[in-house]
DNA sequence: TTTAGCACTCAAACTAATCAAGTGCTAAGA
DNA sequence: TCTTAGCACTTGATTAGTTTGAGTGCTAAA
């Protein structure tokens, strides 16, 4: 338990670390408190949040900084989100004031809003309607030997992919093929799709397809990648402002993390109507260590949740960047909504 | 004018100095050098080539490194490729073995095995006709208002888009439109047709659409895409290594530069038939200073030419790299040329 | 419970000394 | 005329030693 004093202690070395960087001393402090207290009792308390593990030396001499718990404590029961500065306000605004002719663009375009407000790494995820179904698949015919497979959700994700075929193919044998999985398929969630791809179905296309191979692998292709949640990012480059000690290793091993579509699904995890706060040590890829990561959703209605996320050091401002989340999942929302509105009337 | 000794201890200073990375001092050389003289005589000859610019000191008592000039004259008259290792050969062919639907496929991944042979960035451009021409241009309903636009170009780029449409627009209105661009635009080179999306274009649109600018925007925005030339980029975080000093603004404006399309096509040059070596002094762009560009063409007979190359430091065993992209760039016109006979067969 | 005072610790900054690798130059030898 | 041994000199790197300053914990008095 905290008393009173210890938590603006707290607070006050959280704000002092997260701006300067520098460990926080017992008399930089007393001057800071709104309290006048003298710099020994300051020391006296800090010497009571280091025994709870919630700040913690860097050497033996050295101030205070932070520890992981002490984040902890900090985000679930001392700060409080910032106002949003005007002129935050007006760079939202005016970036998503634009006219968008798809709901990727908006979600990428926040990607790129986010990081700038933040200077950080920024992740948006579109909203997205559980268990999309596969609602049509489709061939084009393009030129001499060219096709275009187009994959349909009931969700609206649209995902495509163009290849060569080989003459000796007819334009029958692949409207058989088409035939045959929008009868089979059509209706079922992608993961079920999946799993036919890999029993029933290959068999069934011999029948129309030679050597069905060369197809198959489109479609699951296009198939996974519909299946897969697809994720914006924006200001990739920020990370490199964090590189401590220009730790190229781990540099890297994050960036392979952010190509990798499974690997950020697996670190934004679970959404939740809160927004949530993860600090480094809390999360189990190693190379996120000193990072922290702020996630939440947005709600627009009937047509689901999504998700935006910023990633940023481990001492970033928290009050700051709290504010600027909650800040943006609204209008973000908001925006939304005003499309959806209009390709409804 | 050098003499042939001259060119000897040039050539060993560059090969001593790419593979050390250390300035080479007079005594190295006369331990490593074929011909028996002592370090006072390679002394003599070290300052001659530094008067004319060829190597250079880092501070007055340092040892020699190649200059902007060295390097150029290296690579002009002194190296020779290395022949491939037999391991690497296996690698390419074993990456470029696979079964693949689309050129671009061959292409893109032609970017990552160079880039896992040489461990520095790679770029490939598919083979290219000059001027190509719209060949057609299509909307594909897909759902209730959501929308494919496809361009497909004569020499088989196809570039789409998807996008909403407000309801108030037709089945009809849309199939109008497309009727007039392929009558009016099919058969110009893309230039042309962005030009002409400028002037009468919207005009004619008008007729059809009460608000035409969205469709138009639609167009335009694949339109340049299919324009542009497309580049693949393999192991960009490889320019990480290079890091000096961790300066991370440098490194930021590269990899700004690797996102923008123009400004690789910049970079990269005319092709040319020779493998064409470029030293970082020599670029007009100032964050490449320190990184030399090897580029090649090869070429894919009546399929056109596309070029491969890559980026790495000044300071790069020029010797096995000019090895590597020469046979590279034969393998992968052989890979091609098998492809093409595939699917015309 | 608070605070002044004090001894102590440690990283960082600075200084000085030494080392190793290299250079240019001179003068002698082939 | 070219080569070479020898030598004085330069320079960055490394190491050890010093100083400084910010900070701590502890004690004893208010």
């Amino acid at each position: 338990m905290l008393s009173e004093r210890q938590m603006m202690i707290l607070r006050a070395v959280v704000r002092d670390f997260t701006n300067t960087g520098v460990p926080v001393g017992s008399k930089t402090l007393a001057k800071q408190l709104p309290i006048h207290v003298s710099s020994a009792t300051i020391r006296n308390e800090l010497a009571a949040l280091e025994e709870q593990g919630l700040i913690e030396k860097t050497h033996s001499s050295s101030g205070r900084i932070p520890s992981g718990e002490g984040y902890r404590y900090y985000v679930d029961h001392l700060v409080k989100p910032d106002p949003l500065r005007p002129n935050d306000m007006d760079v939202i605004q005016s970036s998503l004031g634009g006219d968008f002719h798809k709901i990727d663009e908006i979600i990428s375009q926040s990607a790129t809003i986010l990081s700038n407000l933040t200077s950080y790494t920024a992740f948006t995820l579109k909203p997205e309607l559980k268990d999309s179904r596969l609602s049509g698949f489709r061939l084009i015919p393009l030129g001499k030997r060219q096709v275009m497979a187009i994959l349909v959700t009931d969700s609206g994700d649209v995902e495509n992919q163009t290849f060569d075929v080989n003459e000796k193919v007819t334009g029958e044998q692949l409207e058989a093929v088409v035939r045959l999985i929008n009868d089979q398929l059509v209706g079922l969630t992608l993961p079920e799709v999946l799993k036919k791809l890999q029993q029933d179905i290959p068999l069934k296309i011999a029948n129309y397809l030679q050597s069905p191979e060369g197809f198959l692998d489109i479609f699951g292709d296009v198939l996974t990648r519909a299946a897969q949640e697809r994720f914006y990012v924006g200001g990739r480059l920020n990370l490199l402002n964090f590189s401590q000690d220009s730790d190229v290793d781990s540099l890297k091993s994050l960036y392979a993390m952010l190509d990798k579509t499974d690997d950020i699904a697996d670190v934004l995890g679970q959404p939740s109507d809160k927004i949530s706060v993860r600090i480094g040590n809390e999360m189990t890829n190693d190379a996120l260590r000193n990072f922290s990561l702020i996630t939440a959703t947005y709600d627009v209605d009937q047509h689901g949740k999504g998700m935006i996320a910023i990633l940023g050091p481990t001492r970033m401002p928290y009050s700051r960047m709290l504010g600027i989340v909650g800040a943006f999942r609204e209008e973000l929302a908001k925006k939304l909504l005003d499309y959806y509105r209009f390709y409804d009337e």
